[in-house]
Order: C-alpha cells, then structure tokens, then sequence
DNA sequence: AACCTGACTCGCC
DNA sequence: AGGCGAGCCAGGT
C-alpha cells in the first residue's frame, strides 16, 4: 500500500454531505506533515469521478484554488448539490459540515 | 540518480 | 499579524 493509496482510500471514506481538511486526510493515513502529499495525489488525481476530491479543503475551509474539475466554484457547487453550507462563496461552513473524525485506513 | 516542484500545515521571527 | 522555512512523497526533467 503506497503513501497514495492510502490518500485515495481516506478520501473515499468521508462520507456524503461533509468535508475534511487536507490534515485530518493526511493525520488518517500516519502524520499530519503528509498534507502537501494529500494535496498531491489528489492532484494526480488517478480516478476521477471515483475519488471524491471535492470534499477535502484547506484548514479553515476554503476551497483549493487550482481544481481539476474546473476550478474551486465547480467544486463549491458539487458541495452544495450535497448539502453543505458555505459561509461565503470560497469558505465551507466547517463547524457543522466538517467530518469530526476521519476513519483511519 | 539527483534535483525541483506541487490541491498543505505548522512553528518561529 | 504577516512572511518564511521545514517536513512529508512521487513523478518528471
């Protein structure tokens, strides 16, 4: 199980209608410091469609700037189709729609 | 094979 | 409070 693997397999576990911070995905998969490699992988992103990367932001919820799918307003607009709140166009509502824990894969 | 870079985060100045 | 360097991994040059 490659560092990558593992990224992939702790994104696809946060479950519909939240997000998680790169930290929590990288916190999941052994150290925190691994945040730039989540960042990474998703860029290389192997499975689009299949990996919900779209779910996974920034510390305090905003959303990256370069995206694969079309930029960070695709990604705020597939997040709203699931039900989460944003507090401003860029930001997710992280108090309510944060996963309060990443199930360690 | 070494070096650079990239969807991040944290600690120190 | 804002800026800079460090730490981590994989792939391309």
């Amino acid at each position: 199980m490659t560092t990558f693997e593992k990224v992939y397999e702790a994104v696809k576990s946060i479950p519909e209608g939240s997000v998680a911070t790169y930290g929590q995905v990288a916190e999941a998969i052994g150290s925190r410091r691994l945040s730039r490699v989540v960042g990474y992988a998703l860029h290389v992103n192997p499975e689009p469609g299949v990996i919900p990367c779209h779910r996974v932001v920034k510390k305090d919820g905003e959303v990256s700037g370069a995206f694969a799918f079309g930029g960070g307003r695709r990604q705020a607009e597939l997040l709203r189709e699931e039900g989460v709140g944003f507090v401003d166009e860029t930001h997710v509502d992280m108090e309510r729609y944060r996963v309060p824990f990443l199930p360690l894969v």
